[in-house]
RNA sequence: GCCGCCUUAGCUCAGUCGGUAGAGCGUCUCACUCGUAAUGAGAAGGUCGUCGGUUCGAUUCCGACAGGCGGCUCCA
């Protein structure tokens, strides 16, 4: 047998190295058990797979992204066979590796029970436990289809393939499953080398089932195939693998504790807000301490923007449907708002967006260039018909306020209206101390052109105004084809709530269809005289005032900074005679602005520190009789950490300042 | 909207193989006045989500609806 050379990266280390030909990837990695699959020339390949000369070859460690993947993908593969093995009838879907985990999708005539999900774990780990072969086959389409004849989805996927070749556009994590050259089918072989199960595959997949340290079920749920609403339904079992048990207890551990973060429970266990039944689904209410936190926001958003240029107005909360036709909200979004009210035989619609009413205020007078960029600001109280299994918290409601404005500008205006709008909020998403986010570039879907309104030169134009501004940020940026409203494209700013969920909040957006003639036909005179069609910017900085509250309730997991928390400072007495004194030093503390409570309940005073603790207050001042002997308090931090003999008025300044600099403690 | 699961006191949850219910925390009252995360005693509090059906009898079984949870789809 002739020699070959490759060049093999292992653990970090690369070497140079002669073999013979037909030397497979795993035995340049026996020593290293962690890897699980190779990199060869930058293509993830099995380490079954034979080296050719000159092949550049690098260990794929199981706990590195790639090896994950692979880990969950041969999971899935195991999951599919068990599911096939206790569910013959079962025909297959699609099996992807997804954000720390993976799932199989099944259809199945009765969806899985959570006794059906034991038992077909109990089935992966004999699978695991079997230690089987996944062997790679390269087949022809043909072959393919006629060994997959009994599954009319894989059959699918194939022809696809065949097709315009668009998987991606195909279904979401089909990739795994067809890749762009030729088919492939992985066999699970046993150990006598005997066919256990089969599956369209690109791979790569581990070596074997035994190669899988950790993994664990999760839950069943039902999705569409291909993701479209007007297919079927098919069960999608998810589930969790990883590299060692202890990496397995770790994410387990991480998602408990992503709940004890979710702001419905903070909600109510801080007495924030709730969601009565009476009202209505996706109807908050919010609590006197909730209201707290929304004043502040809403107290420092107006101010902003009024700092940055905008005047405040007001508009009601419904109006005439003819209004939403002219917007074009009735045509393009009249899914997403309440059905009519009947008024004395007129139609009146609650609003579901704000700039209809903006764009009359522009319109009342004539318009001069001089008045350019105009800036429209209120808190817009929108109602939308959100379907009834989306609604979620704070996060996604049926009916909440908009810190919303409009920017009229000419075009030339645009961009630095935009950039304007993008610093103002960076500026606020600093304030409040969010740090996990991103930009996204919502841009119109080209394939439907019936669900956006505009010329193609328009939106092109519109576009790449915002691209640009966004790249120029320097920010981390998303495209999201497909995205962008009827009437142009946005930038938006996108936060992550406790459980790694991401949410829209800011949002800025390029408008030139509702200032159209047709439209509202908006104009302003130019310095030559002329008349010209002004372009407008939609901005929401804080999106909806709900939905940011839900995610700092999550980000400070309801330990808010001082500037934000309902009690800012709570006094405990260390026995009854200590209340009057604190109440003088409460009122001195209420002079300054500082939300201040004295508890003068019948609780000791371990139990009444337990309490502010469990309330996420942010300081607790503490006086029995040598502080006010000493005109002096002890002074708490929610770690627990404390200064005794504090002077009141050190106190004070203390609090004082915290609140002022919008720190958190 | 679709699929599955869930709904017992303000909260977290027991329980009733069909004979109308319990605990802890919280609330209220009383006693205690205590130096950095739970003092003790007592009391109140539930038409067991709503409406129908089956039954001598339904909180329990069945159905519809409402609300919630997890996904899917959607998210201007």
């Amino acid at each position: 047998m002739p020699d070959i050379h490759v060049t093999v990266t292992d653990s970090g280390a690369t070497a140079e190295r002669t073999v013979t030909a037909g030397t497979r990837a795993w035995e340049l990695f026996k020593d290293t058990p962690t890897v699980i699959a190779a990199r060869v020339g930058g293509v993830l390949r099995d380490l079954a797979g034979e080296l050719a000369d000159g092949d550049v070859v690098e260990g794929v460690e199981i706990d590195s992204a790639d090896g994950r993947d692979i880990l969950r993908h041969s999971t899935a593969h195991v999951l599919a066979q068990a599911v096939q093995e206790l569910f013959p009838d079962a025909r297959l879907g699609i099996g992807p590796p997804i954000t720390d985990g993976f799932y199989y999708d099944f259809d199945v005539a009765e969806p899985f029970k959570p006794e059906d999900l034991e038992a077909i774990e109990t089935r992966m780990r004999k699978i695991v436990k079997e230690g089987q072969r996944f062997s790679r086959r390269p087949v022809s389409d043909s072959e393919a289809l006629s060994e997959l004849a009994d599954e009319p989805y894989k059959v699918e996927l194939i022809g696809l393939k065949g097709g315009s070749g668009d998987l991606a556009e195909a279904a979401e994590g089909a990739g795994v499953e067809v890749g762009s050259g030729e088919l492939t089918i992985y066999d699970n072989l046993k150990r006598d080398g005997s066919l256990a199960w089969k599956d369209l595959c690109r791979g790569p997949h581990l070596p074997t089932t035994k190669r899988i340290p950790a993994f664990t079920l999760m839950r069943s749920a039902a999705a569409y195939w291909r993701g479209d609403e007007k297919n079927k339904q098919l069960q999608r079992i998810y589930g969790t693998a990883w590299e060692s048990k202890e990496a397995l207890e770790d994410h387990l551990h991480r998602i408990e504790e992503a709940e004890r973060r979710d702001h419905r429970k903070l909600g109510r266990d801080l007495d924030l807000f709730s969601f009565p039944d009476e009202i209505g689904s996706g109807l908050p209410v919010f609590h006197p301490k909730g209201g707290v936190v929304k004043r502040e926001m809403e107290d420092y958003v107006r101010r902003r923007h009024i700092e940055e240029g905008f005047e405040y107005v007001g508009t009601p909360h419904i109006a005439k449907e003819g209004l939403f036709h002219t917007s074009g909200h009735l045509p393009y979004y009249g899914e997403g708002m309440f059905p009519a009210l009947d008024v004395d035989g007129m139609d009146y619609r609650l609003k579901a967006m704000n700039c209809p009413m903006h764009n009359l205020i522009f319109r009342s007078r004539q318009r001069s260039y001089r008045e350019l960029p105009l800036r429209l600001f209120e808190f817009g109280h929108v109602y939308r018909h959100e379907k009834s299994g989306v609604v979620h918290g704070l996060t996604r409601v049926r009916g909440f306020a908009q810190d919303d404005s409009h920017s009229y500008v000419t075009k030339e205006q645009a961009p630095g209206e935009i950039k304007h709008l993008l610093d103002f909020c960076l500026g606020l998403f600093r304030d409040f101390g969010l740090d996990d986010y991103y930009l996204e570039l919502s841009t119109r879907d080209d394939s439907k052109p019936d669900k956006f309104v505009g010329s193609d030169e328009d939106w092109a134009e519109a576009t790449a105004v915002l691209a640009k501004v966004a790249t120029d940020s320097g920010l981390e940026l998303v495209d999201d084809p497909g995205g962008a409203a009827y009437y142009g494209p946005k930038i938006s700013v996108q936060a992550r709530d406790a459980i790694g969920r991401t949410w829209q909040m800011s949002t800025i957006q390029y408008d030139f269809n509702q200032p159209a003639p047709d439209r509202f036909a908006l104009e302003y005179q130019a310095a030559d005289g002329s008349r010209q069609q002004p372009v407008m910017i939609h901005s929401a900085k804080f999106g909806s005032i709900e939905r940011f509250l839900g995610v700092l309730v999550e980000h400070y997991a309801g330990a808010f900074p001082p500037w934000l928390a309902p009690v800012q400072v709570q006094a405990i007495p260390i026995a009854e005679r200590h209340v009057n004194y604190l109440r003088q030093v409460s009122a001195t503390l209420r002079g300054r602005g500082v939300r201040v409570e004295v508890d003068d309940s019948d609780d000791r005073m371990q139990k009444k520190i337990r309490n502010a603790q469990l309330q996420k207050v942010p300081f607790m001042l503490i006086a029995g009789d040598r502080d006010v002997e000493e005109g002096a308090v002890s002074f708490r931090y929610r770690s627990g950490e404390q200064d005794n003999g504090v002077s009141v008025e050190e106190a004070v300044a203390r609090v004082v300042d915290a609140v002022a600099r919008r720190v958190q403690v």
